[in-house]
DNA sequence: CGTCATACATAAGTGTCTTATGTATACGCG
DNA sequence: CGCGTATACATAAGACACTTATGTATGACG
């Protein structure tokens, strides 16, 4: 959409990945390509930051991963939620708009007289 | 609000400080105190952060500084926007909302099939 | 006169991002 | 057949902005 694409603020990758998973397994690369297309190529997800990023989550025993070979011959890694995963995906999703809800407040606060 | 106080995502401080400064000059603590309040107490500025950022915005040229004195005796710094600042403040703000929106249209696309 | 709220400051540690680099395969095209 | 592009994964180095911990000091209140 924008010219640029958004830098990802530190620590909002994850509900990202985990939300995209929730529609079924996939990928790293898959994971970057449905993010970029369903942000309508305003986040790009750099390699440097998903690779790390999904080792993490699979270190939480939120998502498991297994080499796959796709009827074209190429080799993939395939990153699936666990039971656990899911359930952190929709705690991640509230989370997220719990903070935007308090980001909210605050930007539309209006004191009365001064705050100092 | 909520029983713990929420964690700052990092890159997140310096448009609620901007905001609270958008009301008229403050120092330090009553930022701090404000973004308390208006949060319902969901946010909680640690001063290891607070400090810092109002430092990285007056090198930026975004706040000005001064020490005062209040009628009660104690010396505090306080901050002010700059031209810069208030017009920064408004790109920050809505930076801020269209990073939230290019999220909100991640978490909700619906995939049409599989997105490997 | 002790404790709490106010007020500022900084160092050390941590985590997650960007940038840069490397490897390797499939596919279309001329 | 050779070449570029898209696919696919991985990691190191660096930057940056938080948290945690610590320190100093004053005013207010009982």
């Amino acid at each position: 959409m924008s010219d640029t694409p958004i830098r990802l603020l530190k620590g909002t990758l994850d509900v990202l990945i985990l939300r995209t998973l929730g529609w079924g397994p996939a990928h790293g690369y898959a994971i970057s390509r449905w993010i970029r297309q369903s942000s309508d190529d305003d986040l790009q997800i750099e390699e440097g930051a998903l690779y790390p990023a999904l080792r993490r989550l699979e270190e939480k025993g939120w998502v498991a991963s297994r080499w796959e070979t796709s009827e074209s011959g190429r080799d993939a890694r395939v990153y699936d939620l666990t039971d656990v995963g899911r359930r952190a995906m929709r705690l991640e999703v509230a989370a997220w708009q719990r903070y935007v809800a308090v980001f909210a407040r605050v930007l539309d606060a209006r004191p009365r007289g001064s705050i100092a």
